[in-house]
DNA sequence: TCTGGGGTCCTAGGACCC
DNA sequence: TCTGGGGTCCTAGGACCC
C-alpha cells in the first residue's frame, strides 16, 4: 500500500503587526512603520517587533535592538504593540483559514499549517485553494497573507518565506530537492544563529551541503537534532498538522528601565510579576507546581531557579512565597540585576479541583 | 549590534524507587 | 562494604520559534 500523498500550506500573515497599525491608521500608510519597545531617542531598550517593508529598504528587522533601529531609520513611525487587537484580528483570520482544513495548527500568531489533502484533487487545485484563501482574508482583514504550499509542514513552510508580501509559492515532490538546494541553510526550521555557526564551520552553508553531509557526523555533533536536520534538508518531514491543547506553562518577566541592585524594587516588580501571572492562570482556570523564577544580570548573563512544590495551586501567596524566596536564597546581591522574571508550569485544569479551597 | 516578552522542546545529571 | 538496571521526577541551561 502506497503512503497517502499530503498537501500542506503555510500560511504567514505578512509584516502583521505593522499591517495591522496601518489598516486601524491610514494616514501612516506609506510611511515607515516600526512596532517595538520605545526608541527614547535612541537610548531605549529593547527591540524590533515588527518593521513594514518600507523600513525594511533602510536595513531594519525583527528582533534588532530598538536603539540601532532608530540610527537606521530615525524618521519612521514607532509604535508600542498593541497585543490585544492583534489576538483579536489573530483569531478571525484563524477562523477564516481553520475551515478550509481538514487539520489545522496555529502557530505563533500569525501563522497556521493547514492540512488539506482531503481538499484538493491535485497541485492545480491547491493553487485555487490557496488563492481563495487570500483573497477571503484580504477581503475580510484588509492585510496580505503569503502561503507556502507542499509536500509537508517543513517545505510549506520554507515556501510561504520564499516569496513576501502577498506571495504563493508551489513545491511539488518532484521539485522539492532542487528548490532546498541552493537556499541558506538558516532557513530551514530549527537552524537558528548558533546552529548555522557550528554549520559554517563544517563548511555547510546550503541546505544542499547539508543534504549531502554524513549523517553520522551530524548526529556526534549535534545528537538527535542531527539526523532530524539531515532529513530535513532531504526535504523530509513525516511530522502531522496537529491542534494544540492548552498551555504548558505561563509567564511574565520585565526589564528594568536601568540595571538596578535596589533590592526593593526587585522584590516590588517580582511580586507584581507574581500578580500578573497569578491572574492569567485563574482566568485559564488552571492550577500549577511549579514555580520558576528569571533573573538577568547588568552583561545579559542569566540564571533560572525553580521549585515544584508539592502540591497544585492557584494561590497568590503560595506563589509569592514561592517565587520570594527562589530570589533571595539566589539573587547576587553585590550585582545590578538588568531583569527579572516568573513562570508557572506542570499544569493541570482546575475545572473538577474547584472545591480544593 | 547590545540584545523584549511570550512560549516550546531537548539534554544531562542527580535523587529516589523498585 | 560495594553495586544492576529500569523508570520517573526534578532542576538548570540552552536553542529555537514568533
Amino acid at each position: 500500500m502506497s503512503e497517502k500523498k499530503r498537501v500542506i500550506f503555510h500560511l504567514d500573515m505578512d509584516h502583521f503587526y505593522t499591517a495591522v497599525e496601518e489598516r486601524e491608521r491610514p494616514e501612516i500608510k506609506g510611511y515607515a512603520v516600526i512596532v517595538g519597545s520605545d526608541p527614547k531617542e535612541g537610548k531605549g531598550r529593547g527591540v524590533v517587533s515588527t518593521s513594514n517593508y518600507e523600513a525594511r529598504k533602510s536595513g531594519v528587522r525583527s528582533g534588532m535592538p530598538i536603539s540601532q533601529a532608530w540610527r537606521l531609520c530615525p524618521r519612521a513611525v514607532y509604535l508600542p504593540p498593541n497585543f490585544p487587537l492583534y489576538i483579536k484580528i489573530s483569531g478571525e483570520i484563524m477562523q477564516i483559514a481553520r475551515k478550509y482544513a481538514g487539520k489545522f495548527e496555529q502557530w505563533g500568531i500569525d501563522e497556521a499549517f493547514l492540512d488539506v489533502s482531503d481538499k484538493v484533487a491535485d497541485w492545480a487545485g491547491a493553487e485555487v485553494l490557496a488563492r481563495q484563501i487570500k483573497a477571503e482574508i484580504k477581503e475580510t482583514e484588509g492585510i496580505t497573507a503569503s502561503i507556502g504550499v507542499g509536500p509537508n509542514k517543513l517545505v510549506a513552510k520554507v515556501a510561504s518565506d520564499f516569496q513576501k508580501p502577498d506571495g504563493l509559492t508551489i513545491v511539488k515532490e518532484e521539485e522539492v530537492e532542487k528548490f532546498l538546494a541552493s537556499l541558506a541553510v538558516r532557513k530551514l526550521l530549527w537552524v537558528g544563529r548558533k546552529t548555522e555557526a557550528k554549520l559554517k564551520e563544517l563548511g555547510v552553508n546550503t541546505i544542499g551541503d547539508l543534504a549531502r553531509y554524513d549523517p553520522t557526523a551530524l548526529s556526534s555533533m549535534f545528537g538527535a537534532a542531527g539526523l532530524q536536520m539531515h532529513l530535513m534538508a532531504k526535504g523530509i518531514d513525516k511530522s502531522e498538522v496537529e491542534e494544540r491543547m492548552g498551555v504548558k506553562s505561563v509567564s511574565h518577566e520585565t526589564t528594568f528601565e536601568e540595571d538596578t541592585a535596589d533590592s526593593t524594587a526587585i522584590f516590588q516588580a517580582l511580586d507584581a510579576l507574581c500578580e500578573e501571572v497569578l491572574k492569567e492562570t485563574v482566568n485559564q482556570h488552571l492550577l500549577f507546581k511549579t514555580v520558576t523564577v528569571k533573573i538577568r544580570y547588568q552583561g545579559f548573563e542569566t540564571h533560572t531557579r525553580s521549585k515544584t512544590l508539592p502540591f497544585l495551586t492557584n494561590r497568590l501567596r503560595d506563589l509569592q512565597k514561592t517565587a520570594n524566596e527562589l530570589v533571595f536564597t539566589n539573587l547576587q546581591k553585590d550585582r545590578k540585576v538588568r531583569l527579572i522574571g516568573v513562570r508557572v508550569s506542570s499544569l493541570v485544569s482546575g475545572e473538577k479541583q474547584k472545591t480544593l479551597f
